[in-house]
DNA sequence: GTGAAAGCGCTAACAA
DNA sequence: TTGTTAGCGCTTTCAC
């Protein structure tokens, strides 16, 4: 065991070169502005840091660059909301582009209480369903760049969806199919603690819908229901459709459809947003599913504009939802009068 | 719009004050080994620092104490693997007790090529489902502090399972429900690109069972099979149940036998090792759950024990796997003739 | 083609 | 109780 691991530094290598520790930086970082280094000195140089297993101390480096190459996600709730599936496509766009830009990502969870260095730690920062909203005041005094990423705050720039669209063409796409009557289950009340952009755009679409359409109301927005409770109300009310507000609701709510021997969608329409973890194995409900992808490239694509000062002013950008055709959709049962009469 | 944001820094406080930069670093920093601070100047600079908001740099920081205060995690995959849900209750774990220490914890994904800086930015690392050997060589060459969690390097330190333990329990299960005649679905040569230490151990563990019990083996580890060329073999080998590699198999398999109907536990018994993400939607299979949490709690203590240098060597430590009881084992229905005995 | 020197912002040992 | 000083390891301008 050595006493001691003297971990290599510039001056290190630089001395076992006999030269000095610019030059080392010199060869080490490629500065080829004037070709300025000699050939036989640069292959020992490089090959010295090689053998002592060099590593430029980051700390140092980003002191003197006054830079980090380094973006910070916060998302404190990742590893219980990655299982939404739709992040995990997002958050690899994301990744992917800002690592073109030779920028490393780190996700960080939530930092012990009273520090709160991170906007001198990074050169810039996505939020993605953080509701820290004392950082992102930091970040914000700092002037430093970010990014809300899947939500919406006023002067910030942010990549967000279209939920009023989104749920405008999921009740149309039910009409279509021939519904008239379609409740909507959000469970917001009870599932979440804090609100999000969504919970109101996609219940208000539908308040909106009903008033157009002059089609009762049948939601447990303003009231905690079980999934049992609601298939009451949903067939006291002679309901044909449900939509719900995202992929658990729908599938913890199919399931209840079973152990009732509802059909779906032979007896009941089933539509929903976001996609599912395990897609494959889950049961295919049409379903608004994110422009995962895409939202994570413009995030980043924005946040480096921010980085690189090339921007003025925050940016802010919304884009569609994409309708996911699945097998939970059918034309209403018909009464059964009409269905007698079908068959006559 | 401001012309140009200067951050604040120890010095700009310090002048605002009144006092040299020496000063305001010991009371924010709360240096407090001889009460050295006049309460007044204390809390002038206090209040100074917040008016202010003054952050400290964290490049100058580390560079000067030597340290991070940061544990970073690598799992370049884990925005994929983190739906296999026991990994959100291992890392919450994991970070909890590493916080406690008053360690930041980040995420990091893959790094720009040709960057390895990361064992000098860190005071310590945890591996998680990552193969990259060539930074983990680093960071053994530079002595830094590190973990492997839920596999196995030699001559490191890591939290593991007992997966030979596991297999056998679960074995065991279905024998004392009378079950003699088990098969192993792994689907291993399609579904794991690099090995991990838990696919021989469970198949060699299945190899041995079957010598000791006279069982004849059917699986498709040499093998590749769709689930319903699987089932054929079952069937055709007349096999009661079936052990899965894992839990994605295990509910692709149900959702095949479900097709071919195929009832789970009546038909056939089903058990699998890992927790599925969305529990509570999913249909309930007994299985070997990793004790995710103690796992991660182990995994801190280990790292923290290296990072303060009170560890002499790599520590390992095995742990048992938890038996999850479902309801996907029965015990294995009659042949045809025997069922008739029984009725008379 | 390479060296000298300054300094990024902070902390810790020492001095007063 | 506070100031002075040195320097962490690196990059970059300027000089030769």
């Amino acid at each position: 065991m050595k006493k001691k691991t003297n971990k290599p530094t510039l001056r290190t290598v630089a001395e076992a070169c006999g030269v000095r520790p610019a030059t080392v930086s010199r060869v080490l970082n490629k500065v080829d502005n004037n070709f300025s280094v000699k050939p036989e000195t640069r292959d020992l140089i490089l090959k010295t840091a090689l053998d002592m297993a060099y590593i430029p101390n980051t700390a140092a480096r980003s002191l003197r660059r006054r830079r980090f190459d380094l973006v910070l996600i916060f998302g404190y709730d990742l590893p219980n909301f990655l299982p939404a599936a739709t992040y995990g496509d997002m958050l690899g766009a994301l990744v992917q582009r800002l690592n073109a830009d030779g920028y490393q990502v780190n996700m960080t969870f939530p930092p012990p209480a009273g520090r709160k260095t991170a906007p001198l730690s990074c050169d810039g920062a996505v939020f993605i369903d953080t509701g820290d909203s004392e950082l992102i005041d930091d970040f914000r005094r700092h002037a430093m760049p970010m990014l809300i990423l899947n939500d919406r705050i006023e002067d910030c720039s942010w990549v967000a969806v279209d939920d009023t669209d989104g749920m405008r063409r999921l009740l149309a796409q039910l009409a279509a199919a021939g519904h008239r009557r379609i409740a909507y289950r959000c469970a917001n009340k009870i599932h979440r603690l804090q609100s999000h952009q969504s919970i109101s755009d996609r219940y208000q679409t539908y308040q909106e819908w009903a008033r157009t359409h002059e089609m009762k109301m049948v939601t447990d927005y303003d009231q905690s229901m079980s999934n049992h409770e609601f298939i009451d109300a949903v067939q006291e009310t002679g309901c044909t459709a449900v939509a719900t507000y995202d992929e658990k609701l729908a599938m913890s709510f199919y399931q209840s459809c079973l152990e009732r021997n509802l059909g779906i969608p032979e007896d009941l329409s089933l539509v929903a947003f976001d996609k599912p973890v395990n897609y494959d194995l889950m049961p295919k409900i049409t379903a608004m599913w994110q422009p995962a992808e895409q939202m994570g490239e413009a995030a980043a694509e924005i946040l480096l504009r921010q980085i690189k000062g090339r921007s003025s002013g925050p940016e802010q950008m919304v884009m569609k939802l994409n309708l996911h055709e699945g097998a939970s959709i059918a034309p209403p049962p018909l009464p059964d009068g009409a269905r007698l009469m079908e068959m006559a």
